[in-house]
RNA sequence: GGGCGCUUAGCUCAGUUGGUUCAGAGCACCUCGUUUACACCGAGGGGGUCGGGGGUUCGAAUCCCUCAGCGCCCACCA
């Protein structure tokens, strides 16, 4: 078979692939054998593959074939997310460009679009991470609106409901004008803003005083239900209970006191507007002040704003600004740069806004969660700086606003019976809320027409929280087979920006709708960012076109790329040519087999020492990596042990090992060396395997004809075995001989096709692996003894050994003597250091024992090496 | 404002309880090499007072204090 000389990743990939789908190699169903179980962290619907997803999912997979290899029974579960605010508004976007207004539609109707556009668009996220080659079982693909998994939603609403832990709340949100719904205090974004510092004057009633009030947010006057100055001011204490009006609408508010104002801060006085400041909605509700809305939805004044009506809320600012320095209200206005908050989403700024929500209690659901990951260690949480981040979070947790005024989503299962607000019922359906609502009530005639609806949909969190457990439909039916073997799952690998948006959410969901974790170990990866150090993310444009990468480099090498970039859980600065680097080393492998398979075998032939003693210390060093990878892997440190392999492979194997078992030109190679290096580089391409499955499998392949249903995927990851730490450490020795021999050629300019002899300063037997010396050395003849008085060459010195080979060319001897004085002085200091060391009383009563006989070994092979020295100096 | 973390070779980062091999790796760089697997290659090489300062210790990249720079999370100072 003629096998090209490039490695063509495009020609390999898409085969495989079908080869393991068709195989059903991905596939789990629950049998004898332990699980290990990964739910992957479902993708946007209408998303596409970027750098993060490639980073997390690649190291799900790695983890997920490892344990298959493992022979665990492994199970990925892949699915997307319906996420609600950014696809509606991806949708009210096309519909737009449509010429449609989402106020043109009914729900109903509206809907009908959306899943359209997720039927088009849904998935094409999936269909990328197969070609990344994710080895999901693709036949348990979930999607949070399915309806089993809406249903399971439903019921746990209904559920918490019922406990008592969700409930309706008029409450201060964060409401977005733009997408016209509530975000979460997680989805607002604080941005520093440069605005400015009204000092507005407020008349006072009865009176020819004016006081002063600092704001940013003039337009919110017109909601202004107080003024408010500390009670200890003396500045203002003569204004206590009196009256002011506000500025160009000339309602009276009272003065009001609270210990809550800062006196050092504008001019120590606050206005106070209940219905858009959450710290005056506070102070509203301590003082029993009004409460006053002046917005629309929209964001423009509603007709409380009198005059102002219908304004956008900037505009009004601006206009109000003007008007208030035209009447003489405006004292000065000074430039003030403040924190203010955005949507996530539309990057709107968020109007703090009094509106219905239902909340779901957090602080009970919180405690177990609390004592799963930071006390009992029930959950490993990776890497460890997060777990202060966890706790700081968890023990401040607020409740949490799970509902929105979109369509896109699961709609609350309440029902509304009556006028009051407290006149509803919670039901799966609308014929059990009818039920519901007639007992409720206690109005037996209530028909279907008098219920409806809430019009509010979840809080897409409150699908994605239960996902471990509603993947396997743990929630309908708990008892049931699947959701028992899987459930707990092993690991969680996702992004530190969601710890708390989902993470966090399914701990708790987990301990609390089943009793038990949903996973033992969660990871959090780095944030990939550009080589500016900037986040990658559509809006900066600085993200790389994932599948283009695949395209251009192969998936095994962008795998590659990633992995020896990210160190655990630190940020990783992309860079492609990590990618290339990736490709580079798919390049080495497959020119390794090129080489192996290219050689004759000839039967009859012995193996020659060379290489039975470089097999036997490759044998060796193999298993010394293995522990180390496996010792790497259970602590997440998957770059490491990527890289580990990488000079493994590219060093020991190629460098090493084939020069060193590779026969003369020409020749054949025996049977017996050539069979070892087929079960070792077979072996190599097991621990690749998980790192790069397309190259592994096609090289696999190639090596024997194998029968249709094995495959590399499901072969046996190798079990490490005991090693000779003593083959290894001897043939360092080697690898540093045959170095220095080459330096010694290089620097004095002879070929390495030229053979040389050697001297050797010893008279002991002959050094471990001395074939090898001669191999790679390209030396004829060793001699184990200094070399005679007339010889003419070089020297160099590996720890005490001396090496002389003649040369032709002749050295400039004083040149050669200086290089030996600084050499010889350099050793004479460092021997004194070591010794003072020695003498020190402190140091030899308290270092320990291992220390002191390491630091004597070093002094006294200084010494021998200092007479070496000395004794060649004498020949000059 | 509060909390957490980072600063080691030109770049990206390892460095696990302070003690051979602790000053490392990969990439980049320089020199040499068209050797019959691979130039997506081979051989060799240079390069860092471990951010600054102080302290603890026989001994500090590693522990403590402090200064400087950077990053992240949390937080309603109008």
């Amino acid at each position: 078979m003629e096998i090209p000389s490039k490695f063509d990743a495009k020609k390999i990939e898409d085969k495989w692939y079908a080869f393991w789908q068709e195989k059903n190699f991905f596939k789990s169903i629950p049998d004898k054998r332990e699980p290990y179980t990964i739910v992957i962290p479902p993708p946007n619907v209408t998303g596409v593959l970027h750098m993060g997803h490639m980073l997390n999912n690649s190291l799900q997979d790695i983890i997920i074939r490892r344990a298959r290899m493992r022979g665990y029974n492994v199970c990925w579960v892949p699915g997307t997310d319906h996420a609600s605010i950014a696809t509606e508004a991806k949708v009210v976007d096309k519909l737009k460009s449509e010429g449609i207004q989402k106020s043109d539609l009914t729900r109903e109707e509206f809907m009908n679009h959306a899943w359209d556009w997720t039927e088009e668009f849904g998935g094409v996220i999936l269909e990328q991470l197969k070609k990344l080659g994710c080895s999901c079982d693709w036949d348990r693909t979930k999607f949070t609106l399915d309806p089993e998994m809406t249903e399971s939603v439903l019921q746990v609403f209904e559920k918490l409901h019922d406990e008592g832990l969700i409930y309706k709340g008029f409450r201060m949100v964060n409401w977005d004008p733009e997408a016209q719904t509530t975000v979460s205090d997680e989805e607002v974004l604080f941005e520093e803003k440069n605005g400015n510092l009204y000092h507005i004057a407020y008349q006072v009633v009865d009176s020819d005083e004016k006081i002063i009030v600092a704001t940013t947010r003039p337009e919110t006057l017109l909601g202004d239900t107080a003024v408010c100055i500390h009670p200890e001011d003396d500045r203002y204490s003569h204004l206590k209970g009196k009256k002011v009006y506000v500025p160009l609408i000339n309602r009276e508010i009272p003065i009001i006191e609270d210990d809550y104002v800062a006196m050092d801060f504008g001019t120590g006085c606050l206005k106070v507007t209940p219905a858009h400041d959450f710290n005056d909605k506070l102070l509203g509700e301590k003082h029993q002040l009004e409460v006053i809305d002046i917005f629309n939805p929209d964001g423009t004044i509603n007709k409380n704003g009198g005059a102002y009506k219908d304004l956008d809320r900037f505009k009004a600012r601006k206009i109000i600004a003007f008007d208030l320095e035209s009447q003489q209200f405006l004292i000065k206005t000074e430039p003030h740069v403040h924190k203010v908050g955005v949507s996530e989403r539309t990057k709107v700024v968020v109007e703090p806004r009094l509106s219905d929500q239902w909340f779901l209690k957090m602080k009970e659901l919180a405690r177990p969660a609390i004592d799963g990951v930071l006390n009992s260690n029930d959950i490993e949480l990776l890497p460890e700086k997060f777990k202060s981040t966890y706790r700081h979070w968890m023990e401040n947790i607020r409740d949490w606003n799970i509902s929105r005024q979109l369509w896109w989503g699961q709609r609350i299962p309440a029902y509304y019976y009556g006028n009051s607000r407290e006149d509803y019922v919670v039901a799966l359906d609308e014929n059990k809320a009818l039920e519901k609502a007639k007992i409720k009530s206690g109005n037996v005639n209530l028909t279907l027409d008098d219920i409806y609806q809430d019009e509010d949909v979840l809080d897409t969190w409150f699908s994605s929280w239960l996902w471990p457990i509603s993947v396997f439909d743990g929630i309908r039916n708990p008892e049931n087979k699947e959701i028992q073997y899987y459930y707990p799952t092993q690991d969680l690998v996702t992004g530190p920006d969601i710890l708390f948006f989902w993470v966090a959410r399914m701990i708790m969901s987990g301990y609390s709708l089943r009793g038990e974790k949903p996973f033992s170990n969660v990871y959090l990866t780095g944030l990939v960012r550009d080589k500016k150090g900037r986040k990658m993310s559509k809006q900066l444009g600085n993200s790389p076109d994932a599948l283009k990468l695949i395209e251009d480099y192969g998936a095994d090498a962008v795998r590659v790329g990633l992995m020896l970039s990210s160190a655990a859980g630190n940020d990783l600065l992309f860079d492609e040519s990590l990618c290339q680097q990736g490709k580079n080393f798919a390049n080495k492998i497959w020119n390794a087999y090129r080489l192996i398979e290219g050689w004759e075998i000839e039967e009859s032939l012995r193996a020659p020492k060379v290489a039975t003693e470089a097999i036997e210390w490759y044998e060796n060093n193999f298993e010394k990596t293995l522990t180390w990878v496996d010792e790497n892997f259970e602590k997440y440190r998957i770059s490491d042990s990527l890289m580990s392999i990488y000079k493994l492979v590219w060093e020991d194997f190629c460098s090493w090992l084939l020069e060193l078992i590779k026969p003369e030109y020409g020749q054949p190679i025996d049977h017996q060396t050539y069979n070892k290096v087929i079960i070792l580089f077979e072996k190599n391409l097991r621990i690749l395997h998980p790192f790069m499955p397309f190259l592994t499998e096609e090289l696999w392949h190639f090596i024997t004809n194998r029968k249709s249903d094995e495959a590399l995927t499901v072969s046996a990851w190798p079990e490490a075995q005991k090693f000779n730490e003593k083959f290894i450490n001897d043939f360092e020795l080697v690898q540093q001989i045959i170095g220095g021999i080459r330096n010694f050629r290089n620097e004095k300019n002879i070929s390495h096709k030229e053979q040389i002899t050697i001297h050797i300063n010893t008279d002991k037997k002959k050094i471990s692996f001395e074939s090898a010396i001669l191999k790679l050395g390209g030396i004829s003849e060793i001699n184990y003894s200094i070399p005679p008085k007339d010889f003419v060459g070089g020297s160099f010195r590996i720890n005490n050994l001396e090496f002389f080979i003649p040369t032709t060319i002749i050295e400039d001897p004083e040149s050669e003597k200086q290089k030996l004085i600084h050499e010889l002085n350099y050793t004479k200091g460092f021997l004194e250091s070591v010794e003072k060391k020695l003498s020190n009383e402190r140091f030899v009563a308290n270092a320990p024992k291992k220390v002191i006989d390491l630091e004597q070994k070093k002094a006294s092979d200084a010494r021998e090496k200092i007479s070496l020295i000395e004794k060649n100096l004498e020949s000059f």
